[in-house]
DNA sequence: TGCGGCTATTG
DNA sequence: CACAATAGCCGCAG
């Protein structure tokens, strides 16, 4: 075996700059590798990658793309653009937005490509990729796709910059000691995003189908076809009806509906199902109707289209994914893959001489608030495996109650008859409640919250100005209500990612995570390997408390999961 | 054509 | 029916 031409330690930063046109080049500490051909440069980084381990610094997932579709499944990662979304918060974190972050530059102004820069080529002589405000000149970023391998070294070197800065950025959130651990696994995330785009998640096909004709019929051979199927479906609910009366009914119509339920007597402020759910004895047009929103659900989001759009001749179901989304860093996905209606779900199928192996954290918000609080006794409350049971008997409440309470003081519920309960986690968990009211008062006045891990709740931005006070009064609450969530919300992002990437570094060959859904692991494994996969994910539940726990040195918190092995999701208990 | 409102689904 | 998300269709403004 060739010895690696670049002088590398296992787990150093090593930036990797990769152009498909143009070559690839990886820049150490300690050298350079450049290599004008982007297939040879894959099997260079593939051969460092077995021999040294490093950690491979790149600008964006787009780095992690090229190398997932090569087969290449890289162990330790650096995602500059997750790392800024983590420490500065804030949607946007393309390469001029995460430079000016590194280098604490005013990002409110960014230097802008003007139409010029894109349709002409830049002087070179008068400009490198930096700008004389310190600034990236985004002209310089757009053109190295078509640019050479110099072009690229800089690139490269660029990124090993930004990623030191970055990590002294963590270094200096003096009070958040995870914020480093995070930075790491958030990357990883960011990886196993890149790699369950590239996977898939297995799906059986014909079950598919066949659960999508028992709501609406087969498949419609046209567009007419479709039409005429549609206007069946209709005229179920609307015969219901007297003739005269149907005219200009519309059922996609909310307003429509409302009329509609009028006519027949019954009289709603809206329209949603749990509302007329209690109705469906006052006149068969309220039976007929939930069943048509049930079809016509299926019929427009999880219907043929939905099957022929994002399932692969392979089997396998795709999305896009975003590793750390919305206001607290959760995963999220497209296609359906995190709102898959339960009816859909004995259609993901394990492939032939394989199977699943799905695990889910129990009580995951209530744990991390204690864990993030450092509350004693809502930590103690955790050694039991259903912590509502011992809540409840210290609040002298049946365990429902208990529930609803805590989650409304995560969630920031103000009314219903919890109040009594509410008073009761005042006096028996005031560490954790204080913790909730001051995230909740701090995001209430507009101030930036930033959850145990050091994620960046941005509060401040995308204000807007209220008309009057009442309106005032209620957008404070709504903020409050946020914030005081993305605290909790976010760190059991942060957790549940990290126990993620865990399982995927710990993962037998040919077992692969198909599915991340917020507190819930699928893993598609041979079967041969179930047990051991379990084990795996057992164990990389016991490592990532671990690890939190020996950060925080605070309070002992118990994480639970549960798991089984199950040929099709729907088999899961 | 873009956006807010309504609705459904999930954790 | 509080927190988070994706996604469809409708009406309305531009």
């Amino acid at each position: 075996m060739e010895p690696s031409p670049i002088d590398v330690r296992p787990g150093e930063a090593l930036a990797l700059a990769i152009e498909p046109s143009v070559g690839a080049v990886i820049v150490g500490e300690r050298g350079v590798d450049r290599c004008g051909d982007a297939g040879a440069a894959l099997a260079m980084v593939e051969q460092i990658e077995r021999e040294a381990a490093p950690r491979w610094v790149w600008w964006s997932p787009s780095t992690a793309r090229l190398l997932v579709d090569a087969g290449i499944r890289p162990g330790r990662c650096w995602d500059l653009e997750a790392v800024h979304r983590l420490i500065h918060g804030g949607w946007r974190a393309d390469p001029g937005v995460t430079w000016a972050g590194a280098h604490d530059l005013d990002t409110t102004e960014l230097p802008e490509m003007t139409p010029v820069d894109l349709f002409h080529v830049r002087d070179e002589t008068t400009s490198g990729a930096v700008r004389s405000d310190g600034h990236l000149d985004p002209a310089w970023v757009a053109e190295l796709w078509r640019a050479d391998v110099d072009h690229l070294t800089r690139w490269a070197e660029l990124a090993l910059d930004v990623h030191r800065r970055q990590t002294d950025q963590l270094a200096r959130l003096a009070d958040r000691p995870a914020a480093a651990a995070t930075a790491r696994s958030e990357s990883a995330a960011a990886l196993l995003g890149v790699e369950l785009e590239h996977d898939g998640l297995p799906l059986d096909v014909d079950e598919a189908e066949r659960i999508i004709a028992t709501f609406i019929g087969p498949r419609p051979d046209d567009a007419a076809h479709e039409r005429r199927l549609a206007d069946e479906r209709d005229e179920v609910v609307l015969r219901h009806l007297p003739v005269d009366l149907r005219d200009g009914l519309d059922l996609r119509n909310p307003a429509s509906v409302k009329s509609l339920l009028r006519r027949a007597g019954i009289e709603v402020d809206d329209t949603r199902a749990w509302r007329l759910e209690r109705l469906r004895d006052e006149h068969p047009v309220v039976d007929a109707l939930l069943d048509w929103r049930r079809a016509e659900r299926i019929a427009t989001t999880f219907g043929y289209r939905w099957l022929d759009e994002h399932v692969g001749s392979d089997g396998r179901l795709r999305g896009s994914w975003s590793s750390a989304d919305g206001a607290a860093g959760r995963m999220t996905a497209t296609a359906g893959l995190h709102n898959l209606p339960a009816d859909l779900r004995p259609a993901i199928a394990a492939e032939p001489g394989h199977v699943f192996v799905r695990a889910d954290l129990g009580q995951i918000e209530p744990r991390i608030l204690a864990a993030v609080s450092g509350d004693e006794a809502l930590a103690a409350a955790t050694t039991d495996d259903d912590m509502y049971a011992p809540v409840a008997h210290r609040l002298g409440v049946s365990r429902d109650v208990a529930k609803v309470a805590v989650l409304g003081a995560m969630y920031g519920q103000t009314t219903g008859h919890g109040a009594a309960a509410r008073r009761g986690l005042d006096a028996a968990y005031p560490v954790a409640m204080q913790y909730l009211s001051d995230a909740a008062r701090a995001a209430e006045a507009g101030n930036d919250l930033r959850t145990r891990g050091g994620r960046a709740v941005r509060m401040s931005a995308g204000r807007v100005a209220a008309e009057d006070e009442r309106d005032r009064r209620s957008h404070a609450a709504a903020r409050g209500r946020y914030g005081r969530n993305a605290m909790v919300q976010g760190a059991a992002a942060e957790f549940f990612k990290t126990w993620a990437v865990i399982v995927r570094a710990r993962l037998p060959r040919g077992s692969n995570i198909v599915l991340c859904l917020h507190d819930e692991l699928l893993v598609h494994a041979p079967s041969a390997d179930a047990s051991l996969v379990a084990t795996t994910v057992d164990d990389a539940l016991r490592e990532t408390a671990h690890r939190w726990l020996s950060l925080d040195h605070r309070v002992d918190v118990h994480f639970v999961a549960e798991s089984s092995t199950v040929r099709r999701w729907s088999d899961a208990t």
